[in-house]
DNA sequence: AGTTTTACTGAATGCCATTCGGTAACGTCT
DNA sequence: AGACGTTACCGAATGGCATTCAGTAAAACT
């Protein structure tokens, strides 16, 4: 008992540990988190404030590898692509933990880091000054709601509903049912908004 | 006690009052939903299989009235708009309830008679059978994260952060603080978007 | 009229997040 | 080197939550 011969925790330890524990498991809970943790519920609290605290480690522990292998000095096209694959690819890599950092607020010192390179990227491009925070807010938006499609369980066609929504079941009938639906609708819309952002482009 | 001479719940009022106290509260708890409803918590086990499908409710009460004015007849381009801003109106006049609903999944029926009327409209604007399911998806998406964005804090910038992130800073300037912010974004979004499905048709 | 079903109550269970007092190693100051 | 405050853990306790189940009385059916 006592105070242990080295620390066993630290934020960023715990941040890695709930994001792993929340991906494997689909939920979060203070116990579990502390067991593998090999540690005490209680020990948490003089590391975090509570449990949002330690969801907001976990988004941050995510934002930490988006756009990190970018390379910013690509025509702005593909590197706003590359960004917003990257973004996606952070959260598909843990989809049990989607549902709850999708609403997770990230701390500024993250965000700003992130949002700065896409500022001077969208600034360059010429586009407005008072047009780059809604490009970068939408493009955002995209990009969080096709996570939490890729984590939603599959649309379905039972065969009563085949009657009554017959475009639906052809529709259906030639979409993969797999997790490659997600992404193919995310391929198409990162496409269409990046075509639709060019376009604003002309004069 | 026993059983009431007239019913106090079915699924209908218990969906629509979880909605309610969730967009006022900011969260929802059993016994504060039985207790807005004037009954025992465990009453409502006779209604619903749990919380999930309370959620569940409160999602389905919302699709009721998405696309509920929406006029079909028009060119696809604004039916389709018409579509996704309905459907975030239905989120944006539920704030408190949207980070529950965001991860709940819709029951069939009602998302094939919503999906149907859509796949309807692409197929008949030219859109290609195999195309149709990703748009919506992607259209869909959109329209989550925006409705996510919609109920997040708003983005600062702090003193500290002005030095190491002048673009950013600028750009923010330019941005309304309010919730004009997420509205100016998704309007922007929208209209990329279209103007790329727009581009999709073109032979 | 008798029986079964229905819609509720109230108590009980087990899990969870969080708090607080206790304890022993650590780091510092003299 | 020794004393002392600080740090990082543990264990027990609290209060809230979702959920279950046995009980009860009205309703609906036969």
């Amino acid at each position: 008992m006592g105070r242990p011969r080295t620390p066993l925790l630290d934020r960023r330890r715990i941040g890695a540990a709930a994001l792993r524990l929340a991906d494997e498991k689909g939920a979060l809970s203070i116990p579990a988190l502390a067991k593998a943790l090999g540690v005490a519920p209680s020990a948490l609290y003089h590391h975090v404030a509570g449990r949002d605290d330690i969801i907001s480690l976990m988004r941050e522990e995510l934002a930490l590898v988006t756009g990190d292998d970018q390379d910013w000095s690509q025509p702005w096209e593909q590197s706003l692509e590359g960004w917003a694959r990257s973004y996606l690819a952070a959260f598909a890599a843990h989809p049990g933990a989607v549902p709850l950092l999708a609403t997770a607020p990230l701390a500024e010192p993250f965000m700003h880091a992130m949002y700065e390179k896409v500022a001077v990227l969208l600034l360059d491009a010429g586009f407005a000054t008072k047009e780059v925070m809604p490009l970068i807010t939408a493009l955002e938006s995209f990009v969080l709601g096709s996570a939490l499609d890729l984590v939603a369980p599959p649309v379905m066609v039972s065969d009563v509903a085949r009657d009554t929504t017959p475009h639906l079941s052809a529709v259906l009938d030639q979409t993969p049912a797999d997790r490659s639906r997600a992404t193919l609708a995310f391929d198409l819309g990162l496409r269409a908004l990046l075509t639709g952002f060019r376009d604003l482009l002309r004069p």
